[in-house]
DNA sequence: CGTCTAATTGAAGCATCTCAACATGCGTGG
DNA sequence: CCACGCATGTTGAGATGCTTCAATTAGACG
């Protein structure tokens, strides 16, 4: 993997071996589905707010989020998705978006027609299961969001947001060593954190004095990995990996 | 409906039949689902974190929270759960708890093993979506409750619980005019907030002078819903409700 | 009537925000 | 290749929303 296309292609079947074991056969058919590929700059809607729609969308390539503009203007990042994520799986069930999908940054995304996906639930019910458990994990992140926007302290609050993707990314092979590739400015990271672009500058530079994470532009370098999960309150049970591959990237094997 | 059972006794199709139209047949299938009820005290868990379930609960009467607790050992409510609430439903799909379940007042539970609820969804796949649709919905009220706790200020956060409240009592058709009942101390909403008690106490001091929200004990009365919702920066949207269900109970049939 | 929990109040402290200025870096067009 | 412009990052200082602590009052219940 060419660590300068870090956010670069990964399957949905990647994503989903991260979370339950897949046959050749899911595999292939996860691979078969009918896909329309689309990008979109940074910046762009991938979908927008009250939208109503006919397609689910597979992250292929590049960062993106999820959000929520509140009644003052202000933005609230609710998720954010990386290569091989279904941001709008809940699209099946629900008939509008009760939020926007934004690309952070440039993204290839690849549509799926909600029948095509119900077909193959119904020829595979197990792999169903599989696309609804993403969901609910979706779900189990969103709560950890939560309590870490609710409860956390600021210092806490950004370690926490970093030990996430930090492991979310280790897990889809998608760092080097101890480095990650992360689009995201501190403006982004305030919305993400419930906290302003001038406060999330004052708590990396903390960060970065304690030795835990030294960021240079878009990269990011786990320096004390045991220290940021200790700063963080971070515990990956809420991410329900599979055990060998949560092992793996927590370096605990 | 007796008021002074305020949360008593919702079955559980009649909580599916807010987001979706049931047929006859699925309202009996549900009922027939065999449940073994258990009762709990306030302050009792009803299921507690890292567990691993083998059944779903239903709640049947009184008010039931998540909740997490972070490492200085403050909790944060993620979500609260109103008679016909499925508030684990994700144990279906995820093998252990991520968070904790507790009931807020004295609680009947009606617990369905994994095992009939799965025999249920097979012979009837629509209702099996329905539940699932609910699940989705979960994850639509956590995505609301983080640009809630993230980016508003604490006035509009506790109107907009209370607004939400008020509407999902409403649909259930658990309230009398504008006044409901619900057990919840300054503590829980500070929990459920993420603001503390003392200030909890301030801003319903201040929602009360401004004739929106009126308290005494657990007995609230929404005095002025249009300015409620609009101080809350409410929209209900993305409770994902019926629209007969919905217009009914936000007044503007 | 006493006890316990919850609500209320005041005052001090702190985390975080806002505003405003300045620095840095990067892409683009001249 | 340099110069410019714009987005992002950085810094300081003052304002503020919220917390904490501690004391007091009010309500509910045996």
């Amino acid at each position: 993997m060419p660590f300068s296309d870090q956010l670069d292609r990964v399957r949905l079947s990647t994503q989903l071996q991260t979370i339950s074991e897949l046959t050749d056969e899911q595999r292939s058919a996860l691979s078969a589905l009918p896909m329309r590929t689309n990008s979109f700059a940074a910046g762009a809607d991938i979908a927008s707010e009250e939208e109503v729609s006919t397609h689910i969308g597979v992250i292929l390539s590049g960062l993106a989020a999820r959000y929520k503009i509140v009644g003052d203007g202000k933005r609230q990042i609710l998720s954010l998705h990386l290569p091989g994520d279904v941001p709008d799986s809940q699209s099946l069930y629900l008939d509008h978006m009760d939020h926007g999908l934004v690309a952070l940054s440039p993204c290839r995304v690849g549509f799926v027609a909600h029948d095509a996906v119900r077909d193959l639930v119904e020829r595979d019910p197990k792999l169903g299961a599989v696309l609804i458990k993403q969901a609910m994990i979706d779900g189990s992140i969103f709560r950890e969001w939560i309590a870490n926007v609710g409860r956390r302290q600021g210092l806490t609050r950004v370690a926490h947001l970093f030990c996430e993707l930090f492991v979310r990314l280790r897990v889809l092979g998608l760092s080097q060593d101890n480095v990650i590739l992360l689009p995201l400015t501190q403006s982004e990271l305030g919305d993400a954190t419930g906290m302003s672009a001038v406060h999330v500058n004052r708590v990396m530079q903390q960060l970065r004095a304690a030795r835990l994470l030294s960021s240079r532009g878009n990269q990011h370098t786990v320096v004390d990995w045991p220290g940021l999960r200790r700063v963080g309150d971070f515990s990956p049970a809420y991410l329900h990996l599979r055990l060998p591959v949560l092992s793996a990237a927590m370096g605990t094997a």
